[in-house]
DNA sequence: TATTGACTTGGAGTGAACTCTAAGGAGTAT
DNA sequence: ATACTCCTTAGAGTTCACTCCAAGTCAATA
């Protein structure tokens, strides 16, 4: 699969994959002959695998750091899973903090559609 | 309340602080003679209130934008709340993903959990 | 053979949101 | 009065995660 498939499954830039790479986010992807990437199923994984990771807020640093244990082997399965939880609690946190901001914008929403309604907003702010 | 004091209640940084009055993400705060920032009650509620929306990634332009249509008035109140619906609106969008996301650390750890007791990581990657 | 177009690299540039620095002023303690 | 601490400003610097650029390579087509 050439960079450009792999753009267009993940709707992702080719400077974003090639990014990936050099830093370590995901390993390295064989080439052709004439130098060019060709990802295979494992490449795709764990391209879609960073991609996921990313949106959530996961570090770059962190997936490289997974990688980088991955490419160890069998001995770094404890480091590896150490890792996942930390980024577990991290993305729970940020989760639970993006729950609270949300009942607060419901809280001023439901305020300003009163307001529209009656022309008073309740309790300024 | 002194901008010390601010600091220590949200845990926040007197740089941060003057910057968001800077750019205008909180309005101006009044001073003492000596030109010293004087929070008021008031004042600590646009912090508070920025410190949650900051922190679920609501663009700093976008509280800019609402604290502008704020000290515009009343008939500001339409586009006050379609911008704190827009705000809603990417906030769910990032809850989503991050709910994604945290499903997949699940079912990743559980898999390295299974891994580190039996020593054989099922179906790699 | 010449051109086209997609790919390659290393490295420089960007945008968002802070974060730090330098220079200076006000208020308090000795 | 002097020192000390905390505050002020404008503006420069930092970090993160890309994003862009210049120069060059390769394969396919006219």
């Amino acid at each position: 699969m050439t960079i450009k498939e792999v753009c267009k499954q993940f709707d992702i830039s080719a400077d974003t994959l090639r990014y990936y790479e050099r830093v370590g986010v995901i390993p390295k992807v064989k080439r052709t002959k004439g130098g060019i990437r060709d990802y295979s199923e494992e490449d795709i994984s764990w391209v879609e695998n960073a991609i996921c990771m990313r949106s959530a807020g996961v570090p770059v640093e962190m997936l490289i750091e997974y990688v980088k244990l991955y490419q160890e082997g069998d001995n770094t399965l404890e480091a590896r899973r150490d890792l996942l939880i930390e980024a577990r609690v991290e993305v729970q946190k940020k989760i639970d903090q993006y729950v609270e901001t949300l009942n607060k914008l419901n809280f001023k929403i439901s305020r300003y559609e009163e307001a529209v309604k009656t022309g008073v907003l309740s309790w300024e702010k």
